[in-house]
DNA sequence: TTGAAAGCGCTAACAA
DNA sequence: TTGTTAGCGCTTTCAA
């Protein structure tokens, strides 16, 4: 039979104290947490019940005597005890954890979605690993099979980051639940936003401004099935045919959702033979660094250039800069609902109905349009 | 005897082949990764070895034959094998993971300091856990005893967190490496600014440019061991005593380290009786907002107050706002490689002198001074 | 060089 | 209501 070697040098007789040799090492320091970690076989020795009565106690299972469950509760405390979350996730097989992939951190956009996600996770306290997916290589490292984010988290969310129809299959057979942000695929739930019509709102406002020449500053070429740029290209481009204005595809230009982007692109339009009279730009982001390169150049907006934004960046209101204002942290809570929401479902999750949720926008008028 | 209930039903005969009741579930479609998830036991069957020689071989331990590690490898390789972390966690007691825990997540300077992080631990191939430790209740909990990153990570990176000199003990009591960016800790490695330094040398510039009633734009009344603003305040005082100076304590406000605490209390300085010439703001982002009340009341930089911020942050260049230039991005990343680096260090982390590294700074005129 | 087997600390049937 | 015990999937002695 097999011989409790570990447990062997515990004293049956010790009943509502710890384990002598554990103790031993905390001595009496009073405010110290001890080094030493205990056990749930520690707490229920001390407790002078089984471990799975501790567990049930702890886990506020029923089945558990009143009376029981406090003497637990208070060993438990007494000895500082905490369940070892990896023990817990290898016997229950839930982590308690989501992943978050953001195609890069130090984006504004990107923080808030995070932020938004991580107060909702605490919440419920779900730990959040975060995962920077940059490029290509690191994208399908992530997403096919087995990323480092497997079998240590319950869910994952996609923040913006494109799938081709093949990943976003293995990533559904890869037994997590998946919730995308910005992007909407088949199998998952979702949050977005009304892409096309902002986008179109947008460049409306600008119309009725007066303006016929209007430049759009995009995203980069796109990969996978991140659609946002072209919704919200299709947005303005419908904007144009209702006014009936022609479109000049030199007036298409991208700028990478970057400030320097912007910069570069407003560069290049400028330097046009008939520049355009206003930019309808895809990120607030985008759309300072165009501000810059008008200011440079002894321009301002809306005088010579008026421009119009899409974030509502905490900075655009200091540049007076017109936008559509999202509040990403609702989406980016949204989002962590939804995968909290899979998590605690039972049963096979290809079974669910994905949800999705289209987030409101608002255009802000300000001064640069 | 213990029973293999699971192991059972496994043929011993089945040798270069995954088990038949697996392989099946799988069937023929190629590209799809098998929602089985297949482990060590099954590769060790398949490639005719014992579990304990595929743990060798997957992990390049010594001792395992060429021959054998290739098979195994193979095997894996063809099964898609990839070792269950939580499990790896349990038996061997290494998490590959850091927990990371940021006062806020939405600013830019933690987003930066994040950024930095993430990318020297994807390099080393290790996960981040993030936490945004927000108040009091929060960090006491988190960093007293067993926080929610507790026994789920080798390291922790403090950003920016304040510690009593009671909790700094608690958690290194707790077998984690701790790192800390912005305050400096006897027991702990850490990587700050000079702050006394660069606080000094921003103002010394104002008072080069002729002004000697300079406001200081603080962050929040302190807690704990944060003593980045104390040292910035100390490095303003010093520069103004050298330049004999008196010191009017109405010009001392405090902005939260905020965009609209730096507007508010902007607002409060130009409604004093006898305003300043000239505002040392803690942080870019404050100064964003002085900026901001200045241009509302009509007023602008340098003209009528001379601005200096600090951090350079992505659109500061915009603004022509006159700062401190940090390279945040870079601080995360000393922070995380000295984190690994303890991590990968043997034996007792409270016997290691703490790694102290100061990053450096650099004034950066533009057109608000 | 390899394998057998005892854990790591917990959860969950199943018995009692 | 409570306890016993077989795992979860891996690592790591210790033998062979």
């Amino acid at each position: 039979m097999k011989q409790p070697t570990r447990t062997k040098t515990r004293s049956k007789a010790v009943q509502s104290k710890a384990p002598k040799s554990k103790i031993a090492q905390t001595s009496d320091q009073g405010l110290r947490v001890p080094a030493t970690n205990f056990t749930i076989e520690d707490v229920a020795n001390a407790a002078g019940v089984s471990v799975a009565t501790v567990s049930r106690a702890l886990r506020d299972l029923p089945n558990v005597a009143p009376s029981t469950r406090q003497k637990v509760l208070d060993v438990a405390q007494e000895l500082h005890y905490v369940v070892d979350p990896t023990a817990s996730r290898l016997a229950a097989g839930k982590t308690r954890t989501v992943a978050v992939a953001v195609p890069v951190l130090d984006a504004w956009y990107c923080a808030k979605v995070v932020a938004g996600i991580e107060a909702v996770l605490k919440e419920s306290d779900f730990d959040l690993l975060l995962y920077a997916v940059t490029n290509e290589s690191e994208r399908s490292r992530f997403v096919a099979g087995r990323g480092a984010w497997w079998r240590r988290s319950d869910a994952v969310i996609l923040v913006d980051i494109c799938l081709f129809e093949e990943e976003a299959m293995r990533l559904a057979d890869s037994g997590a639940a998946v919730v995308t942000i910005g992007t909407e695929l088949a199998q998952f739930s979702s949050v977005r936003l009304d892409e096309m019509n902002s986008a179109r709102e947008a460049t409306e406002h600008l119309i009725a401004g007066g303006h016929r020449r209007i430049a759009l500053l995009k995203g980069d070429p796109l990969v996978g099935q991140f659609r946002v740029p072209l919704y919200r290209e299709q947005g303005f481009f419908e904007a144009l045919a209702d006014a009936e204005i022609e479109w000049v595809p030199d007036l298409q230009i991208s700028g990478g959702f970057s400030i320097d982007g912007g910069r570069e692109a407003m560069r290049a339009l400028l330097s046009l033979d008939e520049p355009p009279t206003a930019v309808f730009a895809m990120s607030d982001e985008m759309a300072f660094g165009a501000l810059h390169e008008l200011q440079r150049q002894g321009l301002s907006a809306p005088d010579d250039v008026a421009i119009v934004g899409f974030d509502d960046h905490d900075i655009s209101e200091i540049f007076g800069l017109t936008t559509i204002r999202q509040d990403v942290e609702a989406i980016g809570a949204a989002a962590a609902r939804m995968a909290l929401a899979s998590v605690s479902r039972t049963g096979d999750q290809s079974l669910f109905e994905p949800e999705r949720v289209v987030s409101p926008t608002k255009l802000i008028v300000r001064r640069t349009s």
